[in-house]
RNA sequence: GGAGUCGGCCGGAUGAUCGCUGCCACGGUUCCACCAUGGCGGAGGAAAGUCCGGGCUCCACAGGACAGGAUGCCAGGUAACGCCUGGGGGGCGCGAGCCCACGGAAAGUGCCACAGAAAACAGACCGCCCGACCACUCUGCCGGCGGUUCAUCCGGUGGUCUCAUCCACCGGUCGAAGCCGGCGAGUGGUCGGGUAAGGGUGAAAAGGUGCGGUAAGAGCGCACCGCGUCGCUGGUAACAGCGGCGGCAGGGUAAACCCCAUCCGGAGCAAGACCAAAUAGGGGGACGCUGGCGCGAGCCUGAGGUGUGGUCCGCACUGUCCCCGGGUAGGUCGCUCGAGGCGUCCGGCGACGGGCGUCCCAGAUGAAUGAUCAUCCCCGACAGAACCCGGCUUACAGGCCGGCUCCCACU
RNA sequence: GCGGGUGUAGUUCAAUGGUAGAACAGGAGCUUCCCAAGCUUCUAACGUGGGUUCGAUUCCCAUCACCCGCU
């Protein structure tokens, strides 16, 4: 996602989900194709370092499981503590959280 | 070998596949955008904290002064600095070396608790010394009175045999106790003076040590050291050395106010420049409209139009078109070739400067480095660019190189 | 990117450079048949590291943590 229009219209109606690590909001797109954005705040997790290697590790989550979303817009929000949690254990709560995603059923994208 | 100190450097490596991102080339459609293929790149020594200094951009500005802030031994380096280098001075360390906001307290103001006699301006609590007086004590000294016994000594006379010796007597000397007077010493007290050596308090109380000197003392005198001042010499200077003179000024605190010298305009790339929807509103022009008022701009009124509604009535809204400028969302630029890196030569003790050669080495904008696999090792710390650069500071697993110092052992 | 503020007992706050204090809380005791209240008493702190000063919670520097503002 690239404007703050687009993600304005996520917060708007979001459908949501979460785990003890992240948030995910998402609402459908109506293109076809799903889309990632990413709110990693600076207060679940102040570090610079930390917060880059969370994006990339989001992103290359979804990147391989991409092709089995649905047409939405989804936003990754951090939660208190990620950046402490074990790499393996972000790791299977992302995948945790596209399956699930990939499960529904999403009603289309009614204004 | 051990301990230490200073400086420099590295910050997992290699390969394969799938991805992300910038630029270039050639294509997919004609440009843009987008996509595909290929090539070249793609986080740090601190990218961090934002503690200083600059570049750049905009605003302001004749010059000066005040206020405010910063800095503060000297010289140099630098675009500049509160940084760096070299030197001086002080402190610490056996040493290599390390640390220092290191101008001014004879411009003024403030503060210095407790203790202490006294805390800032010269004084004096104890003590020491001198003098006077009073009281007491005492051995000592002098003079006078007194004068016993013994011994000594001197002189005389006599005896024994001249002398010597011995004996006796006389005189003198000496002389105990006691009394009187004077002197002296000591103790205590009062008063008057002289001292600042010593004691004690304190972080700090009118230089230090020694000798002389004195009633006791004192730079009172002298020597050395310290201090001040003058001169000479060395040094660009800070400063150092030597010599003369002065016996000696006068507490500390300026990271208390302050004084002196030097420097500083303000804001920050979200600076700033440009392009520019939709909606509302501003300016200008043209056109259109029933009636009334007005010379006119215009005002009032309705009609007309749009919406609601099957239709009428009703209700709500309302000139149309074009141009201009500001400007929001959004976008483009600024944006990386730079006080640049590497190599080498020259100048300089050094920081650094200069010449030549060579290289192009992140430029994102919801913000790029990941995943999987393989091999190796010491199994990987602190940590992620956001306009750029020079410093400082802070964090950091492990490791490499070099200089120097101390100790121990062996040769 | 720029700027400001605060760190003191377990908690909330004070304190001219000279012994860190108050309230609540906690412990012990008294009181009561017991509890509460009340009374007495005790414990406990200057974020960290340097420097200036005779002496620092206070002054200066650095650092750490937290909070806030502007864009």
């Amino acid at each position: 996602m690239l404007t703050a229009s687009e993600y304005a219209r996520v917060f708007e109606r979001p459908q949501r989900a979460s785990d003890r690590w992240f948030t995910l909001l998402w609402r459908a797109n109506g293109r076809g194709k799903s889309r990632l954005g990413l709110a990693i705040s600076k207060k679940n997790c102040r570090r610079a370092v930390d917060r880059n290697l969370i994006k990339r590790m989001v992103r290359e989550s979804f990147r391989r499981h991409r092709g089995r979303l649905p047409a939405v817009d989804v936003v990754v929000l951090t939660r208190r503590g990620i950046d402490v949690a074990d790499r393996t254990i972000i790791r299977e709560s992302l995948q945790r959280h596209w399956q699930r995603l990939s499960l529904l059923n999403v009603e289309p994208a009614g204004e």
